[in-house]
DNA sequence: TTCTACGCTTGACATAGATCAAACGTGAAT
DNA sequence: ATTCACGTTTGATCTATGTCAAGCGTAGAA
């Protein structure tokens, strides 16, 4: 029992969101928990839900997506381990703006509101971290309004593919850690769409399909021009 | 001087966001407070610039907006009396992710970030505010977003009409406090699209235009329908 | 190995909405 | 009252991207 506590408390400990909390106050965290494991693709809320807590991704991944009337999916996030995720109803009431679900096996954390709020409370360094948890969210989608709004579907597969490279230490070779249909549900755009861009993209030089999950920008510069918008597809 | 100093302890007393704060506080708010006015269509900060502090409109009204390279605008925000901006770079460093500008003259507070974050580690009640205003933000871009990637033009306009209506205690009768190019930069579209779906919108009955700045909704379920993606233009 | 399912690709087509250009109104300044 | 500038409207046209439908490939199950 005394083990198992321990062995909770520092994987609670080793949150990036709870950086600097004393170990008292890991203990309290790790004794109010809930702690499971979700299947790929199992739900664990839905928008309209009401939020009495929020998450954290211990291992695995979650996806966090809107969904239109007509099934059209945009995702929102892709959550891995140590990211929070479900914050906003704990502060600002009310409901899950989104959905979440788990893109792989995931074993997630669950820390109800109450509790929570009166450690924030107490612990000037956990609020701090919270809101540049928020802030940084809000920058992120900043970009995402921004793309969706501005930017045409080339510019911000460009975008994304130099993101992962830089991810990679500027690697030219690149792994997607998730199915096409997915990156374009990220994009913001259907399968389609999304193959049709890549094979213009092949066409022209500017990358190299190597395999189903494997890419090379072969002109990263070009690449670059398409991001920012000075270059087209023809 | 002490009168001048009592009247800008008021004023931050009175902005929502101190909302709680014990009078000594405010006063050192109002000690650091940088008060200024823009003028209509004055620049208060652009993307990229640094972030040293935040904002609180306290008179007037800024749009908060991104730009792509040919010059499309996208507002973000719209943000009046009592409401804080800029302060993302507050707590994610870095800097400002758009633009921000005053729409008619203003009066501004400006607070700089040292002293604010000073304030925030002995004021937990504080914190808590700023959480929920950054919570209610992520919570609006992610409609925002849905909008944008899951909704046509139509569908956002009647949202925008019957949150208006509902601001007016369900009034059918509409002021638009912004011009309609503004109201299309907020549906993130252009003017030439936003008038020929207003068009449209009449000659199916929905609403009536009656003066520039002043509508009519004569259908309200048509409208919801349109809203919700139920019913299309023809 | 063969079968099956699912993700991916491709083609033909439809369309919402952007662009360009021009005319129109209206309100503020002269 | 007249002018001017700017917001708005309108029409003609263009294009990016979504839709529908069919075929392809591969990985895992049987």
């Amino acid at each position: 029992m005394k083990a198992k506590n321990m062995y909770l408390v520092n994987l609670v400990a080793s949150i990036p969101l709870f950086k600097g909390l004393s170990l008292e106050h890991c203990r309290n965290l790790a004794d109010i928990v809930v702690d499971s494991v979700f299947s790929r693709g199992q739900n664990i809320f839905s928008e309209g839900d009401e939020g009495n807590g929020f998450y954290v991704v211990i291992s695995g991944r979650v996806k966090i997506y809107k969904l239109s009337p007509e099934g059209k999916e945009q995702i929102l996030h892709i959550f891995g381990s140590g990211e929070p995720f479900g914050e906003v109803p704990v502060f600002a009431g009310e409901r899950f703006p989104a959905h979440a679900e788990a893109i792989e096996e995931s074993r997630i954390f669950f820390f109800p509101r109450d509790s929570f709020v009166e450690l924030i409370k107490k612990n000037p360094s956990l609020a701090l971290n919270m809101l540049a948890v928020l802030s940084r969210r809000l920058r992120k989608f900043t970009v995402l309004i921004e793309d969706l709004s501005l930017k045409e579907v080339p510019s911000r597969l460009s975008a994304y593919l130099l993101h992962m490279s830089r991810a990679n230490n500027k690697s030219t070779d690149l792994v997607l850690d998730i199915s096409k249909g997915q990156l374009a549900s990220i994009l913001g755009t259907i399968p389609e769409t999304l193959s049709r861009i890549l094979k213009k993209m092949t066409k022209e030089g500017l990358i190299r399909s190597e395999g189903t999950r494997h890419l090379r920008i072969l002109d990263r510069e070009g690449v670059e021009d398409l991001a920012c918008g000075a270059r087209k597809l023809t």
